[in-house]
Formats: structure tokens, C-alpha cells, sequence
DNA sequence: CATGAATGAGTTTTCATTCAT
DNA sequence: TATGAATGAAAACTCATTCAT
């Protein structure tokens, strides 16, 4: 067995530790002593490889904010108009977060981080104005004149309902978020008023 | 001067310094110390009245709670119809939020605290469902096929927004906030697409 | 037993126990908790008064400083002539040194840690001054032409007499090093070569 | 390339490092990851050609004091009288710290080492010795009843002013620290008070 | 010959909590 | 009612050292 190599692995490891440790715990109380015994490794050599508890939560938000901007991204790809661009964003926000619940507590805890680490601040930063910058281009075709506050709007109710997921509704929220979504999209862009569950492309 | 008496001053105090120092330092990381600094008492006052940290925090979730839900019932009784009701309820939010600056930080600690500590998920499904009935009742006289996704949409925006807020974007966003939740009420009850009576598209 | 009362005897006994310390170690490796176990208090305890353990050190180096100087001070007030000033800085300072022989070691420790730290350097450097100035003016008296080089003479035997002793030289070296720093004296002047062990003031 | 005989070179970088990195912090508080860095090579590699890192510091001691002697011996070599023998002692300890001003700082901390390694304690003792031994049989010649008090005197002074030195105190003091020497000499040896023959009084 | 990987043991520091007064 | 004194437990972080390759 080789052993050369190691480091992408271990702080690969010790990133998805990290964001598990957080969404089971649901805090950033979290020790580096557990997330390296999540990751089979010692302490020190998740500080060896990081520096820092901060370094390594800062990896951790970063992963997070790479798979939503991928997932995000690869949904826009396939969105041949600008109602279609919308709607992808937000299936896109909530298909991640179904298919990693564990990413949902580590996200709101992301926002009480930001207060704190300029790093994190930073990371925020993007991730909101990219958000805001998607919606506004698709409503902006769309509906000019509303396409700053329903753009505002659109991410701002995102934001809300991860908030909820995150203090640990149960049920297929997923869905409900999604229709709730959809439902304003529909009031924003559509004469006849939307029919939850049916009008959204499947 | 006789020191009978002292006990609800000392837990007032100490509840006002512990949501002080929360927006202060924007996170959950405030030692009994610093709290107790604060308020111009020892530490181990703080401990003699609330018995530990834990409880501490909870009185204090218990306080802001307390006044939202009083400054929302206020807005409530001048209230002269459901669509008012709803407006009410969404400027009290905000309101609350600007009057007190200190405790949207504080607030956003509450949904991170939910997580690990049953009282404040319980006081927080309180404040849901209060907020969610209160819209829930509103729409259902204008709008009963869509009360359910309505007021669940509303109530959703209400906290998206609150997190903005909370990490710290500047200017004068409770207006904004506003803005942007009624002009998705009148979306959703208007015929004609709502002009927000503050001049906020742009 | 009053409980009250107790920061300043609790500093003493830190300040007392961290010289012992570095004493018996022979150099600045000495944890915290060591110190505050030689005290007979916790470690956190240490910490509590103190801050941190530089300022444990500091204090330390403060106190060593204040008590020499103290010494010179108090034989510098029985000295009649300026010759038996010189003399009286001479011997205090070895006698300080052997009623307290766990200062030695501190002492060299002292301008070790004098290159990392600014307080400790700030320490040394009045040290230095003093000792200057006291020798300086003196020698001014006798030997106007040649107070300068004598001082800073006198002072380099002193600090490297120090020197030997920390490193740990047995005997009663002493008697020597006072001997061999009046014969330097005396050289310098007296017309006629010095008498170790006979002319000094007894 | 052959990469045989590489430990002489790996032994000698190490040392070095080692000594410069002393002379850079300060103190001994320097890793052997810091000294492996500054040498090239992984901090594995010291340990393996060293054993340990006291064996490393030990190798550093050794060396500073081999380059000394050699630099005294090479200057005793020239001399042509008891007198000059002296002054060439004198004058060869303050050129070799003039001309590796990072051995100063080591040297310091090898009086601290001392007392805690039986290693250093026997070098520095060896040190001592040797340099006590240089002085006397020069004095003898020319003041057999004060050569011993002479030569512990001139012993003294040179490391009270290697420790001035140490501690980081600026200027040519180099030449003020021979002057000071050459000066007590004088007097010691000869009728009429020295004058230094670089004008130091002032 | 040389190193990246890995860790155990130890260090400083923090803090909620208890207790005697 | 109120507090200064005190600490145990745990946290982040460091580092000499070992080992497989």
C-alpha cells in the first residue's frame, strides 16, 4: 500500500467529517478531536494539514458552496428559457439539499459563522450575490420592472425555508418548499394564478 | 435601602445583557462572564438565578419572543381587515427588527440553539406556529385555496430575510424587506399587479 | 478562614514559585501548571491572575528587579564616599545573589527572554541604565577621564560573573567574584596595586 | 550525481541551521522542522543523522565553540609576548562574534543549556578552562601574584560583554567591548593608566 | 539516501460551575 | 443577596519522534 498521496484524501476526509460532525450535532460546537475521529484520523494531523480549526471550517464551506454552485450550474445548462433558468435555480436548491442533508445545518450555521470570519463573510458574499445576480438576469427578461424585488424575494424565501429545514421540520419539505417556490414565480409571472404540483416542469 | 426584591431586576438584567452581548459578538459564544460583566453583576449571580448557562439563554429566547409576539398582537388589534392583518403583521416583523437591532442576531442564534436544545425548539415551534396560524387565518378569507401555501410562503420570506439582515448587510433593509414581502402579499391578492407605496422597484 | 483578600498573596506566591522554578529547572522551560503546583493553586488559577504566562514571567522578572534594586539601593544610602559606592554596588549585588541563589539561574534567563519579549527586554534595559548611571557617577567623581570605561567594565564583570555563577559554578564563588571586581577597582583607582581580601570595606 | 557522502553535508547544513536559527529567534524554543527547513531537508532526515534534537544542539555547541578555539589559536599563533597573547585572546573573542553575529545569540543560550544538558555543561566547562588556562599562563609571566585574579577578572568581563551583546544592544560595540578589556589590562600591567587605542573614552 | 505520513504526549488557555463567607 | 476564590474538564494547538516506502 502506497502512502504517498495522502493529503487530497485526508482533507477530503476531514472536509465531508467536518460538514457530518456539524449537520449531526447542529452547531459549529464541534471539536477537532471529532471531526478527526469521524475522518480516522488524529488531531494533530488535521491540524497539520489545515492550520487551524478556522482553515478547516472554511474548507468546509467552501465544498459546500462548490456543490451548490455545480449543481446550480449544471441545472441552467439544460433551461432553454428564462422561466425554466428560474425554476432550476430552485429545484436546484432543494434537490442538493435532499441529496445532503447533512449540508442543511451546516448552511445555516454558515450565516452565524459569517458573522465572525471575514473568510466566511467572503464565501457568503459570493454565494448571495451569484444567487441574485441568476434570478435578476431570468426575471429581468421576463418582467423588467419587478425583476430587482422578485429577485429579492425569490432568495430571500430560499433562504427562509432552508432556515426551517435547518431547525429540523420533518417531512418531504423538499417538495412543499419547492411548490411554495414555484407558487410565487407562478403569481409573478403568469396571468391565471398557479395550480401547485402541476403547471411546474416535471 | 433594603435589597429585598432584586430578583426580577437581576434576571432582567442579565436577559438584556445576554441578548446585548449575543449581537455584540453575533454568535452563541458569549461566556457567563461577559454576561454577567454586562449587567453589573457576578457570574456566580447569574448562576444563583438561572442555575446555568443553558437557562440563561432560554429566558432570554423566552424575552425577545415574548416582545415580537407583543408587538405583532398590537399591530393585530388595529388591524380592520384580514388583508390589513397580514400587512400588519409583516411591518411588525420588521419593525421589531429595526427598533431592536440586537436581537436579530440573536434571533438567528435561536434557529443554530433549536438544534441542540429541546426548550428552544420548543419556543421556536411556538413562534411558527403562531406567525404561521396568524397568516394562515388572514388568507383564508381572501384566498382559501391558497391560504396553506401562502402563509407558509410569507412566513418563509419573513425569515430569509431576517438572515440577510443578520449577516449584516447595511443601508436601510427593513424597508426594503417590506417592500419585497408585500408586493408578493399583492401578487398574490391583487388583480393588478401591486405597486409597492414606497417606490422600491428600481 | 476568610476567603477574601487572597489576589495578592496568591500573586506573591506565583511570582515566589515561578522563580523557584526556573530555578531548580535551569531554564524558562517551566510549565504553567509546575508553577502553579509549587504554589499550591490550580493551574487555572495562574491564569485568572495573571492572564497569561508571559505576564506570569514578567511579574517575575518585575520582582527580581525590584528586590535588587532595593538592595542597592539600601547600600548605596549607608556609603559615604563615591569609592564606597562602587563598593557597596559590588557587593550588594553578589550578596543579593547568594541570600537568593534561585534568582541566579532567573537572572540569566532573564536576557534570554529579553530577546523575545519587549516587556522583559524594557526591564533589562532599565537594569542596565541604572546599574550605568550608579557606576558612571561615581567613577565621574574619581576619575573623570576614564568614568565611562570603567563603568561599562565593571558592569560586563558583574553580568559576566552572573553568567558563571548560573552556569552553575560551585564554591563559594562568591567572595571571589567581589574580590576579583574591587582588585578591578582598585586597580583602577588606587596608585598602588590592590590587596585582595584586605583593604575592602569589611 | 551519486548521492553518496551526503552526511558530512547533511550534518553540516543542519548545523547551520541550527545555529542560525537560534541566533534568528532568539532562543533555543526553535523545532527541528524550523532547522530541517532552513537546511533543505525534511525534519526526518535531522533525526535520522542526529538521533535526537538535543544531539542536534549538542553538534551546534561543538561547532561554535571548534571555531572559536580554532580562531583564538590561530590568533595566539602571532602572538610574540605574554602581552600580546593576551590582547590576541581578547581581540579574537570579539572578532569571531563580530564576524558570525548569529553565533552571539547561541552562545548565550548555551550558558541556559548547560544546566540542563550534561553535554553542554561539559563544553562549556572545556570553554571555561581553556580560556581561564590562555590567560593565566599569560599573566603569570607578567603578574604571577594577581595572574589568577586577572585572569578570572578578563575571563568575566569578555562573556559579561558577550552577554551585553546577546541581548541585542546596537552600535560598533564590537571595538567598545576590546577597548573595555584592553583598558582593565592596562592598568592591571602597566604603570601609567592605558589609553585605548581607539579613543573610546568620551 | 530521503521523505511524507502519522501520532502521542504535552502545553497554554478557557469557562461553567461550586462554595465559603 | 452577593461575591471573590477556586477548580476540573476540555479545548486548540505544537512538536519530537517513528515508520513505511
Amino acid at each position: 500500500m502506497p502512502k504517498l498521496g495522502m493529503e487530497p484524501i485526508r482533507r477530503a476526509a476531514l472536509v465531508s467529517a467536518t460538514i457530518h460532525e456539524i449537520g449531526a450535532q447542529g452547531s459549529m460546537d464541534v471539536t477537532v478531536a471529532q471531526i478527526a475521529r469521524r475522518a480516522g484520523v488524529s488531531s494533530a494531523l488535521a491540524h497539520h494539514y489545515f492550520g487551524s480549526k478556522e482553515q478547516i471550517f472554511a474548507a468546509s464551506m467552501r465544498h459546500i458552496l462548490t456543490l451548490y454552485a455545480a449543481q446550480v450550474r449544471g441545472a441552467l445548462l439544460m433551461a432553454p428559457s428564462p422561466r425554466a433558468r428560474i425554476e432550476a435555480i430552485i429545484r436546484a436548491s432543494f434537490t442538493a439539499m435532499s441529496t445532503r442533508p447533512e449540508h442543511i445545518s451546516a448552511w445555516l450555521n454558515f450565516y452565524v459563522q459569517a458573522r465572525r470570519s471575514p473568510e466566511t463573510a467572503r464565501l457568503l458574499g459570493i454565494y448571495h450575490r451569484r444567487l441574485q445576480s441568476n434570478l435578476h438576469h431570468a426575471f429581468a427578461v421576463l418582467a423588467p420592472s419587478r425583476a430587482d424585488i422578485l429577485a429579492r424575494g425569490v432568495a430571500a424565501m430560499i433562504d427562509g425555508l432552508y432556515c426551517r429545514h435547518a431547525s429540523g421540520a420533518g417531512g418531504d419539505i423538499s417538495a412543499h418548499s419547492i411548490d411554495t417556490l414555484l407558487h410565487y414565480v407562478a403569481l409573478a409571472l403568469d396571468d391565471a394564478p398557479h395550480i401547485p404540483n402541476q403547471g411546474a416542469i416535471a
